[in-house]
DNA sequence: CTGAAAGCGCTTACAG
DNA sequence: CTGAAAGCGCTTACAG
């Protein structure tokens, strides 16, 4: 019999979180038996079970601690995902949304969770370095990304790039930015189009504005961004580009405003993303410039954005949500421990309403 | 001297991630002082830091593994965010990017990450139920929380939640949906609006559409939507109301067409969010009726959306980031071992361009 | 300033 | 089907 001041005691301790050995002592079993009752992974008897679900419910134990978990298993069950900018400023862009979402999708299935990084390593703890992660993806950091690749691959996690330059220890997923270009730009060039300019993706980490000059885009960094380029002037090898600070209809806006009043002549405008193209058709509306007939515009990505579907934008489509997933994938396999196979994607040219040929008489 | 055969043997096993052990061996030193000499929080004199360090660049040690070191201090450095959707349902909302902005900002800065984890528990394993993590944040989660709620309540996890109902064990951050929405409303009427409906968000899980029906209402569990319903309720009390299937342009836009089919004596529509607000103005458009001297608009959140600078829209500004950095904190507060207050915020009438006097003859 | 020891809470071979 | 033992890689009192 226990005497009142024996229950008066410590009370099981109501504050502390109850372990399995707690549970397992309760249930009248061993702690490796209460163990695999809860993984399942083991031939536990039905009635064993039951007990040691039971004496877990009595002490209210929410499961096994997954930090012991993982140190013993040598898993975590996260996959880090990271990314260039502030959230706010990736997730503005609905291309990175759906690739997130393609990611989250494909992970999820396997058991993983998504730990949300940036790669700005300022932080005197957390982050890059101190994250438990069982792989890491890296999305849309073409610029600058080398640092974050050699904590990672010091600290020996998988990594995936996604639209990264080729680096030493990172897998990639591609897609064929220069090749979607060069023809989009062919198709401007088979409808007439001669004077062509470019709005670009940001050229460095600073997200600066302005014209792109050549000493800027020799120092740039910004592999989705100079492939682009290149794609365009495979056809237009002169074409005059200027730098937008993000993929936004905004900053597209502004962009083909510089664009226009520093080439007049311009007929066509090739931009970087769909938003950048939506941004320059605005612009060209208040302009009082006809779209297509007196400028066309190329996009590229193939977004689906809602509330705007005025428009149907010529637009190069490119895969997003697989591409998340392939590099999901791709994580999985390294953590499997089986090859990985680099993986490229193909984007593809849809016309819409947006490109025509130049007028006859362009001044312009 | 080594001998070749010496030499050729496991060779500090390259593939083996090292350990601290290891480092602190190479060095000379005992593990804790190899310990101290990486976190820098005890007394190392700086020439055996030095060696330590060197000991790691040797063997090219990546810093202490994080799943050790959670298990030993009880933290993991991760803080999980819950959203209800799929992300891409979530991320396309700039409200929720902004709030998750203002939290990930404060929390990087106390050396947090975050953990993005969907409350739908339909996984077998990883999840609410076996994630690493510290803190808990439930966001926009405005139906269907008690699972989540339950799960992570039992694993006695910290958890705040965003504008979700009062529960046992959650701390909260709210808003004066009910309150903001009712001084929009009352603006409204003092403009002489007397027939006023109402574009709602979702109102349950599976985010059907439709006229709202006292039922559906009754049985709706979605916090924020109702909240903002009864604000315009206390003013408007047989108000129609019509159900969005999200915050969306598009969904604003079906809702407004199908709210002013069934009564087009309708001389304002109240928008549960910028965006509804947003399709509401676009369906108004194409029906030829002119806002605000038609139709007027009010929405709600003060969202800044990128491209959509022509209408000024009227509608209650809400604190988002600031939403967000008060969560984190009391995430944080909870951690330390602080008492946590809940906060409330409040919203703001923002006179924009979309509200007006009916017209005198609104035969409509 | 440094080292020896304990232990965080699990899971996993290994015996029986 | 169950249990005893070892150990994942750290950090933290505690001595010295």
């Amino acid at each position: 019999m226990t005497t009142p001041a024996t229950r008066a005691l410590p009370a099981a301790d109501e504050t502390a979180r109850p372990t399995l050995a707690a549970v397992a002592a309760r249930a009248g079993v061993s702690a490796s038996t209460a163990s695999l009752a809860f993984s399942g992974s083991g031939p536990v008897a039905d009635d064993t079970r039951e007990r040691v679900l039971a004496a877990a419910r009595e002490l209210n134990y929410g499961g096994p601690d997954p930090r012991a978990r993982s140190l013993r298993t040598g898993r975590s069950g996260i996959i880090a995902v990271v990314i260039e900018d502030r959230i706010r400023d990736a997730f503005s862009d609905p291309m990175m949304v759906a690739l997130l979402d393609g990611i989250a999708d494909e992970l999820g299935q396997a058991g993983y969770s998504l730990l949300l990084l940036t790669d700005s390593d300022d932080r005197p703890v957390g982050g890059l370095r101190d994250a438990s992660m069982d792989a890491a993806l890296l999305l849309g950091c073409s610029t600058d990304l080398d640092p974050a690749v050699a904590v990672l691959s010091q600290r020996q996690v998988p990594l995936i790039g996604v639209e990264a330059r080729e680096r030493e220890g990172m897998h990639r997923v591609d897609l064929d930015n220069r090749a979607g270009m060069r023809t989009g730009a062919e198709h401007l060039h088979a409808l007439g189009h001669r004077r062509v300019g470019v709005i670009t993706l940001p050229m460095d980490r600073a997200h600066t504005r302005g014209p792109l000059t050549a000493e800027w885009e020799a120092e740039s960094d910004a592999y989705t961004g100079l492939e682009r380029l290149a794609g365009v002037r495979d056809v237009y090898p002169d074409a005059p580009a200027e730098v937008a600070a993000g993929s936004l209809i905004d900053e597209g806006h502004r962009a083909a405003l510089a664009l226009l009043q520093r080439n007049p002549e311009l007929t066509a405008i090739v931009a970087q993303s769909d938003l950048l193209a939506l941004g320059a058709i605005q612009a060209a509306d208040e302009l009082g410039l006809t779209v297509p007939d007196d400028l066309s515009v190329l996009g590229f990505d193939g977004a689906r954005i809602d509330g705007l579907s005025i428009h149907r934008l010529t637009t190069l489509v490119q895969p997003i949500v697989e591409k998340g997933r392939a590099a999901a994938r791709m994580a999985l396999a390294a953590l499997a421990g089986e090859p990985v196979a680099d993986v490229a994607f193909t984007s593809e040219l849809r016309l819409g309403t947006t490109t025509a040929p130049p007028r006859a008489d362009s001044a312009r």
